[in-house]
DNA sequence: AATATATAATTGATATATCAATAATTATTT
DNA sequence: AAATAATTATTGATATATCAATTATATATT
């Protein structure tokens, strides 16, 4: 056989507990009914964040393919969570923003997210927490 | 705004390191025109170590859906690199077997993947690889 | 100002993801 | 043995992923 077990290779168990973690969480967004999937929370998370931004901020703080966001910001449009936003001078851009619905559905959910976050690092301290943060980070940056 | 930034959240990054070694092996995989994906590398990777195995089993090995793992299986097998054999007294199951090409691909290919997963984690002693394995691990098992 | 270049968003093609429903087969129960 | 239940693979619907090509617009160059 060639090379070792697939379970042994650290970026599978990077991609593994990251799937793990999406499952998890879709099947509570899904059970709770939220309407969206962890994709589309992440982006209007995003825009919240950033107030408001272009598509092509948005993919690159998202990690994902300006193809990729424009079709999910389509969706997001028709559950009227977010808005193109026409700008003064310039019409190649938009300004992506969160309707009023979307704030709300923010605030609304948001507990939801963070009852998440907060089981996946259940048990770790704050200084394993910030070892975990930098090891990834330095794997990042080895395969940047 | 409702809570912090989502580069503070610790999936996220484990996303993030996930999606960017993808893109980083999946240009290598590209330029040296291996013609296959790194899902489909990773499915070729399980059917050798475990010789061979039905659908379900690479479902669960891979982490993948059923539905998921017979599509590729089709893209696969019209590159010639496994085959679905008949089992005698069980026409429900396959058992999924790479070709003659498809462990030669394998074997050719090995070098660039290792390649990958060494510099994925180059400069880490392996006391902290182990330490990395393990708190993955615990978040799996969180979210589990 | 006219032309060329660069940029932002979209669309098309293809691969992967999930879930739900179906088909085919196998195992269990009565 | 016949009916029921469980299992495996497939298919359909929809969302996401990338890359390449296109469209529209803005910026730079001459």
């Amino acid at each position: 056989m060639t090379g070792g077990k697939i379970e042994d290779v650290i970026l599978f168990q990077i991609e593994k507990t990251s799937k793990i973690s999406k499952v998890y969480s879709q099947r509570d967004f899904d059970r709770l009914g939220l309407g969206i999937t962890i994709e589309q929370w992440i982006l209007l998370k995003i825009i919240e964040e950033f107030d408001q931004m272009s598509q092509k901020e948005l993919a690159e703080k998202s990690l994902r393919d300006p193809a990729s966001i424009t079709r999910t910001l389509d969706l997001l449009s028709k559950k009227g969570l977010i808005e193109r936003q026409a700008i003064e001078n310039n019409r190649r851009q938009y300004n992506i923003k969160l309707t009023s619905t979307g704030k709300k559905f923010i605030v609304d959910n948001f507990g939801t997210v963070q009852a998440h976050r907060s089981k996946s690092v259940e048990g770790f301290t704050s200084e394993e927490l910030k070892t975990l943060e930098g090891m990834l980070k330095r794997i990042q940056s080895n395969m940047s």
